[in-house]
DNA sequence: CTGCCTCCACACCGGTCTGTGTAACTTTAG
DNA sequence: CTAAAGTTACACAGACCGGTGTGGAGGCAG
């Protein structure tokens, strides 16, 4: 097989390993199950990464992609975005957020984890920022990281309450920040 | 031994079970482990335990507790409550909420744990509303919802970045969302 | 001292884990 | 066809897992 036709096969690695882990747990999943879902022995699958971590930092990375831009006003983004929140609670099988999941679970002494999942974290606040700033806001830092705090906030409490409702409060109270700065949508 | 005796040992199990499965993750940490650092023989923690699952089931439960109540203002006890997780963040070895922890790990298809968590988090929301209902709020449900929204996505940031100042962002917020409905601390 | 009861150290069970070694099979290139 | 390369199934190593069984050490009552 040549190096062209090994993306491929890397990305149906990743699309199962990601099922899998975002569903069970990663220490639940084997490399085994990985593997044979895959559709390919597990001494191929060694070929591709070299070791487990190395699957889980990919798995991981895959989830630092820029959000989609949409051509409304700047609050009406951040409002939106709160709306696509509730969209990806309603879908089946959501399991909250993987990258904080992963650190919750690897728990200390897993910083790699740490680190890319801190990167993400802070790229969703520098979004915020980025359309308060659009928004004519000479500030906007703090204001973008109560943005963040109300997203995560949604994300963790529809992990353990399965109440999808929760992205509407969080929509509500980023609307009253957003006014309360002189923001409307 | 008699069974007035028994008290304390199950105190000290669960003591040295909340530090190790809250540091590095439940399944991280073998039953060994925790009756080695417990001073005791595996065989005698499964005098106290039947299982692992009634373990972690305990290890969790045990956070169902009352916050205590401290002669305030309604709302200077709400923001007191941001103080205090501000406090949390600040001591050795933060490492989120062990519940959400526990809820992201085990994952789907262990629903006491998810249960234990989703009462421990209703109790929170009614302790917010409770304080609201005081201050004369007529309608406290979706304010404290959102209170605990915030309060949840300080932890979860906090755990992926590391910075306690997230939790003086959750109070500015806190204390907006509190003005907005007529009330001062 | 004797009998009893509790606890411990230790070994063990079957199973799973990550990661590797190997030999047979299939595909591709010349 | 032949040779090389890639992939497979399979077994294995070494470690750990949750959970149990056992023999013996220690305290205590009579």
């Amino acid at each position: 097989m040549r190096v062209a036709d090994k993306a491929p096969m890397v990305e149906r690695i990743l699309n199962t390993a990601d099922r899998l882990f975002y569903q069970r747990g990663i220490r639940a999943v084997g490399v085994d199950l990985i593997a044979a879902e895959a559709g390919i022995s597990k001494r191929s699958l060694y070929d591709y990464f070299p070791s487990k971590e190395a699957l889980i930092e990919a798995y991981l990375e895959r989830y630092t992609l820029p959000l989609p831009q949409i051509g409304a006003s700047p609050a009406a983004q951040i409002l939106g975005a709160f709306d696509r929140l509730e969209r990806m609670f309603r879908q089946d099988g959501f399991r909250g957020c993987p990258l904080v999941n992963a650190v919750a679970e690897l728990g200390a002494g897993c910083e790699p984890v740490r680190s890319i999942a801190a990167r993400f974290k802070e790229e969703r606040r520098a979004w915020f920022r980025a359309r308060l700033t659009e928004a004519g806001l000479v500030d906007p830092d703090a204001l973008a990281l109560q943005l963040l705090l109300l997203s995560e906030g949604a994300i963790a409490s529809m992990l353990v309450s399965g109440d999808a409702e929760v992205a509407r409060g969080a929509r509500d109270a980023a609307a009253v920040l957003l006014r309360s700065a002189g923001l409307d949508a």
